[in-house]
DNA sequence: TAGTGTCAACGAAGATCTTCGTAGATCGTC
DNA sequence: GACGATCTACGAAGATCTTCGTTGACACTA
């Protein structure tokens, strides 16, 4: 297994240090309120996990996040398409629209999204590998 | 609190309950495996949490979803555009879009889906500025 | 009526998640 | 060198989630 899912607490932590860059858990800690130990904690864990990597080369240890943000919203994603929309993206995309306010420029990027989508559908460019893992992303 | 956001297993539960109508704790049992007593135990506390009812009238109780799927997709969606998307319904179905498959009827349905959407956005609907939203505001 | 099977109820165990207190090491300062 | 601040490490408690065994009630039947 890759890497595992984050929970809440985790994603709160990931994302300060995707917001902040690297960070001591005082940084965390300050960001997020709460007891100090238990972001220690948390960071001790999520580095076991592998969600974090440290270095330890000062008193207080730097932790960085493993994942990119989106690596993690594609596999928070993907587990939620499968569990509660039967697999379906469009579906899942489409009900993600039907009552909440986007603006005109996301809503341009979606229509090329669903362009690009289109188009790809037509050039076959791989099988049927409808994994819910994170994929390989197309460097750009 | 209207009601809690059901756990995997009580959401499989409900995919049952959807899919096939009221059910018995057997019938459930039967569609996902596993032990009877376990379904038996979720579909109690389901009912205290008020996910589900049930009819005591037979000896073996009948158990009904009580939210729709509909209500539940919404639900476990906006959960998650908050704690990973930013709250950006956008980015959400963006990135739900951009690596997996659909069928050409979901991407007209969604294309469909942001026509309205933007027809709404140039329709203030009534003539008051009835912008009972979160969005920009001055604070108090 | 004794036996077999099905049912709800209950309790408990194990796993995970979250939080925090305490102990011990280290650093800066007086 | 003593003191206080800061840091990591450790353990443990409480909450939730998931699973399952046991018990007792009830029903069918041979």
């Amino acid at each position: 297994m890759p890497l595992p899912k984050p929970t809440p607490s985790e994603l709160d932590i990931l994302r300060v240090l995707w917001r902040h860059g690297p960070a001591t858990v005082r940084a965390v800690h300050e960001q997020l309120g709460g007891g100090y130990t238990t972001y220690l904690k948390l960071l001790q864990i999520m580095a076991e996990k592998g969600l974090v990597t440290r270095t330890e080369a000062d008193r207080a240890h730097i932790y960085r996040a493993v994942p990119s943000e989106h690596e993690v919203q594609t596999s928070l994603l993907g587990d939620l398409m499968q569990r509660a929309f039967g697999g379906s993206a469009a579906q899942l995309a489409l009900r993600a629209l039907e009552s909440r306010r986007s603006s005109r420029e996301e809503i341009a990027q979606l229509r090329a999204m669903l362009d690009r989508v289109e188009r790809e559908m037509e050039a076959p460019a791989g099988g049927l590998d409808t994994t819910a893992d994170q994929s390989k992303e197309k460097k750009a």
